[in-house]
Formats: structure tokens, C-alpha cells, sequence
DNA sequence: AATATATATGCGGATATGTGCATATACGCT
DNA sequence: AGCGTATATGCACATATCCGCATATATATT
């Protein structure tokens, strides 16, 4: 039952809920979520970080990079019910709108943005 | 789309789940939550008005007392969906439980429960 | 009008939360 | 092994939240 309460938590926090949005999009890393929310990399992944541990996120590794994605057969029930709620939900305002726009460009680069260097 | 993170943060806080979960069962006035929850006046009051102002409750004056009751028609579709997803979530735990054991027996009396006398 | 009851609210203090900076850890490549 | 990149985390600080106390407001009763 506290699981319901740190579940609510975790979605009450705008950055948090845009970072759902767009996973909800497709899966990404940490980098691709500071691209897509314009965000600093302490930022993402420590709301990547809590909604990982309350049930919304799983992860897998892909080389150096730690992809995120909703977790669809979460064990916690519900962290789950609010996930379907929340992809039944039009998400209206412009940031959100942005978030996508941003994340179609991002790219798995880290950091600064820098760009890796053709080799 | 900032109601839905305040409807979140809403229900973010076991004293609030507490009283959406009694109001669930059966109108109440504030000084029925204070017996129900078994707490202090302000808290009941505040939380209340936390509810009331997030849109999942309504109220209605009856004499003396204001009766807060779940709003079936909220005008803020987000209340109102996760009014409808709480109200088919099992509230498993004790708290809960004894909550509805002490509304049972909850009059309108007011504060420190002093009983009105037999005139 | 005066008193009692029911509810709301300003203020202050304790605790929780969100974030940046600096740094630690984990992995990949040469 | 050493270096660079990707992510996580300890610490500090600003802000938000929760709640009790005291008090204000609204209604009922006599």
C-alpha cells in the first residue's frame, strides 16, 4: 500500500512525468532523455533513478549505455495501472510537445553533446 | 496539464488516500474524518481542502456541518480518472481498515468528541 | 445579542524533495 | 593498463510540504 503512495510520488514531478512521455515514445538512454528534456545529466538520471525504483522503468545495458524503458510487466500493480492511465492521456502543453520534437533529433553522443568523431 | 501533476501530488500523502478511501464508502463531514482517520482538526481540515481544491471532492452544507463527498461529475477529467482507478485499487493494509471500523462509529459531534447532550 | 459548535487559515518549525557541483563507478577502446 | 565516455551518487542548499497552535469565520441555539 505505501508502494501506491511512493508510486503517486514518483509521477507527481513534471520532469519525471515528461521523461515517462517520452519513453512512452520509445526507449532511450540518459543522454537521449537530457537531449530530449534539455536537462542536465545529474537531473535524468536521478529521475530516471526513481522512477526505475518505483516500478515504472526497466533497464538493459546496450554497450556503454543504459537504455530506459517502461516497464510493461512491471511486478508492482500499481505503478502499472497509473503507466496505462498515463498512456491514455493526451499530454497537452507545449514542453511536452517540445520534449518529442527534441527527442526525434537526439542522439546517443553523452554529455557536453559532443560529437563522437567519425573514425 | 499542470492539474495533473497537482492531482498527483494530491494523492501523494497517506492522510489524503485515507480519506478518499472512506469518502469511497460514505459521505462524511470534517469532524467524521478526524473520528474516522483519528486525527487532529486542522489536519482533517487541511487535507480536505487540499482534495476538495485538486477537484476530487465536492461539498455541500448541512446545518452546521459541510459534508465533503467524492465528485462523481469533477470538472478536472484528471481527478476524475484516477478517482475511478483508486476506487477499483484493493486497500490492502491495516490503516485502511480501521479507518472504516472507526467511521462506523463516527458521529457529528465535533472536536474533542465531546458528546451533545440529550435535551 | 451572547454563547457554543463546526470549519478554515496565518504563522512557525520540522522534515522532505529537487537540483547542481564535484566525484565515483562502470564500460569500451587502444 | 590507461584513457575517454556514460551513468550514478554524496553533499550542500533552496524550496516545498505537512502539521500543530492559536485564531478567525460561519452557523445554530437560547
Amino acid at each position: 500500500m505505501q508502494d501506491l503512495i511512493d508510486a503517486l510520488k514518483a509521477l507527481s514531478d513534471e520532469t519525471r512525468l515528461r521523461i515517462i512521455h517520452v519513453l512512452l515514445k520509445r526507449d532511450c538512454c540518459v543522454c537521449e532523455i537530457m537531449q530530449a528534456l534539455d536537462i542536465s545529466q545529474t537531473r535524468a538520471s536521478r529521475n530516471l533513478g526513481i522512477l526505475h525504483k518505483n516500478g515504472f522503468l526497466k533497464t538493459s545495458r546496450e554497450g556503454a549505455w543504459i537504455i530506459y524503458a517502461i516497464d510493461r510487466e512491471t511486478a508492482n500493480q500499481h505503478a502499472g495501472s497509473l503507466t496505462s492511465l498515463l498512456a491514455r492521456t493526451p499530454f497537452k502543453s507545449e514542453v511536452y510537445r517540445k520534449d518529442i520534437q527534441r527527442m526525434a533529433k537526439a542522439k546517443r553522443i553523452g554529455h557536453g553533446c559532443k560529437v563522437k568523431k567519425e573514425s
